[in-house]
DNA sequence: GCGCTATATATCGTCGTACAACATATAGCT
DNA sequence: AGCTATATGTTGTACGACGATATATAGCGC
C-alpha cells in the first residue's frame, strides 16, 4: 500500500488533533502535516477541502471567514465540543488499531 | 473513521504478513486476522477475495487449488519472492506512517 | 510588464475500493 | 428440514482520493 493509501483512514484524526490548539484554516493544515511528518504524509487539496466540509456538517468542526486586506480571504476552523470528543475517541480507536496491526504484522523491522 | 477506514490502507500489509510463514486460504486469513486482532480487525469477503486477486494479479502471491474429498475446494495462497520484497518494504512505510501520525497526533492518551 | 512562486480556496471528472447482499457448495448438529 | 460453520465467489452501490484545472492576491527577479 501507497502511503497514499496509508493516511486514508487516518486522516480525519490528522484534521482533528491539529485543530486541537486552537483554530486553523485549510492551507495551514495541509503545511502543518507536511512538516510535522517530515514529508511522510502529504495531503492533496482536493481531498482536503471536501473533507474539511464533511467535518464540519457533521458538527465536530466550525468554519468562519476571515477576510483581512491585500489577503486572500481565510476560512478557519475551530473544534466543537462534539468534535473533542470524537478526538477522544478516536485516538483510542487508532492506538488500539496499530496494536491490532503490530500483533499481526510483527515487530518492526526498519 | 470507523475501524473500517482505518483498515484500509493496511489491508495487503496484513495479507503478506500472514502468508509470510506459509501458504494460507482466503476464509483462514479472514479468521487469523480477527483473532490475532482480538476482534479490533474484521474482514469483509466482498473485500478480502478481490483483494487477494489483485495480490496475485500483480505477482506478489500465487494461488493453488487444493481438493479434498468431503470438502470444499479451497484456494491456498503463496507469497512470491517479489512478494516478500513488497512486505518488507511495506513493513517499513508502515513504521513510517504510524511514526508520522504519532508526532502529530501525539502520545496516547489511551 | 511578464513569468514565476507562494499563499489560499474551490470544483470536476475519473478511478479504485469497501461492503451489503446475494449465490453456491459441503458437512455436522438438532 | 433448518441452523451453523466452513469456503469461495459476484453484483451493485456508494464513497472518497486525487490529478487537473480555476480563481484571487502578493512578492520577487529580470
Amino acid at each position: 500500500m501507497s502511503s497514499t493509501d496509508l493516511k486514508k483512514g487516518s486522516a480525519e484524526l490528522l484534521i482533528l488533533s491539529l485543530l486541537e490548539r486552537g483554530p486553523r484554516h485549510g492551507y495551514e493544515l495541509c503545511k502543518r502535516i507536511e512538516s510535522r511528518s517530515r514529508g511522510a504524509v502529504r495531503f492533496n487539496v482536493a481531498s482536503l477541502y471536501p473533507l474539511l466540509y464533511r467535518l464540519e456538517k457533521r458538527g465536530w468542526l466550525q468554519g468562519r471567514w476571515v477576510e483581512k486586506a491585500g489577503q486572500r480571504r481565510r476560512r478557519y476552523y475551530r473544534l466543537t465540543t462534539e468534535g473533542r470528543t470524537v478526538l477522544k475517541a478516536r485516538r483510542r480507536s487508532w492506538s488500539e488499531f496499530v496494536a491490532a496491526v503490530r500483533r499481526i504484522v510483527g515487530p518492526d523491522y526498519a
